[in-house]
DNA sequence: CACTAAACCTGGGAGC
DNA sequence: TGCTCCCAGGTTTAGT
């Protein structure tokens, strides 16, 4: 369930662990998860680990970089001398590689010392692939991204996308091109938070209503990046803890329970292919 | 162009 | 114990 705050959380992990250390080896043990030639990669050193939407780029020294998605299952877990061992909250992930392991990198530190990045997706539908830096962001995936929240999204191009569109609010939310980072949770809780009904037609909303969705989408986004994001499926942190946001759900995954602002029974429909929950007494 | 539906996959849970 | 069926959701592609 990989969202903005779970791919900036993965972001962090990998910007501690890895850069500043240089790629001895490549394993791809899944071809399709991995596009590109790992000769490309090998002897570089990783400079800086960049996040657009739900998408990562991790800049290399010799002018390539690799750009990846983790789709609902991917993970990226460090294992080296500076996480082992002592994390109360570690998965132990100390048996990798296993049979989700698809790449498997080797990094050397300056003083030479040695540890590994595995790439593992349970579903295998995430993806790194190899790219000239320069190209980057005319990837497809990459230049099909809109504004995202706490970056370029600002509150009067929010009003003019939802004032053009005919499509109900929660699956525009989602809809990458229009508005980058927002998945199927935090849609879900920010439109509780707001109290809107995620059927609503997004034109139909007023200024007001637009006003306070906008402001419940960054709460949400931020809170779930204080609880470190929400490890409700396969996402863990690169040193291999968990999120904790699944602990402090406002609406996502509650079907047939109590709502916890009215007390009502929170309803679960499915919109565009995707489960939606909603309380029909608090969301109007 | 807008929009929908299926495809990509595996694991986990329900029901039998 | 083990079978079938369904569900999870972020793109990506095919189709209307």
């Amino acid at each position: 369930m990989p969202e903005l705050p779970e791919v900036e959380i993965i972001r962090r992990g990998l910007e501690k662990y890895i850069v500043g250390k240089t790629i001895v080896g490549v394993e791809v043990r899944l071809e399709k998860i991995f596009i590109g030639q790992t000769h490309q990669i090998v002897g570089a050193r990783i400079e800086a680990i960049r996040r657009f939407g739900k998408g990562l780029v991790i800049d290399l020294s010799n002018g390539y970089s690799i750009t990846a998605h983790v789709k609902m299952t991917g993970q990226f877990v460090y294992v080296g001398g500076e996480t082992q061992g002592f994390h109360p909250k570690l998965v132990t992930y100390t048996h990798l590689p296993d049979k989700h392991t698809h790449v498997i990198f080797s990094l050397s530190n300056s003083s030479g010392g040695v540890s590994r990045l595995f790439y593992n997706d349970i579903r295998q539908f995430g993806w790194l692939r190899v790219v000239r830096a320069e190209d980057v962001l005319s990837q497809a995936f990459f230049k099909s991204l809109g504004p995202e929240p706490f970056r370029d999204l600002t509150i009067k191009y929010f009003r003019k996308v939802l004032a053009s569109s005919n499509m109900p609010i929660k699956p525009l939310l989602m809809d990458q091109r229009k508005i980058s980072g927002i998945g199927n949770i935090y849609a879900n809780d920010a439109l509780y938070l707001s109290r809107i009904d995620p059927r609503r037609k997004s034109s139909s909303l007023t200024k007001v209503e637009i006003g306070c969705l906008f402001r419940a989408i960054l709460e949400v986004l931020e809170v779930g990046l204080k609880y470190g994001g929400a490890s409700e499926m396969n996402y863990i942190h690169v040193d291999g803890t968990q999120g904790e946001y699944q602990k402090h759900f406002l609406v996502y995954g509650q079907g047939d329970k109590a709502c916890r602002r009215c007390g009502g029974m929170v309803k679960k429909i499915k919109q565009a292919g995707r489960g939606t929950f909603y309380c029909p007494n608090c969301q109007i």
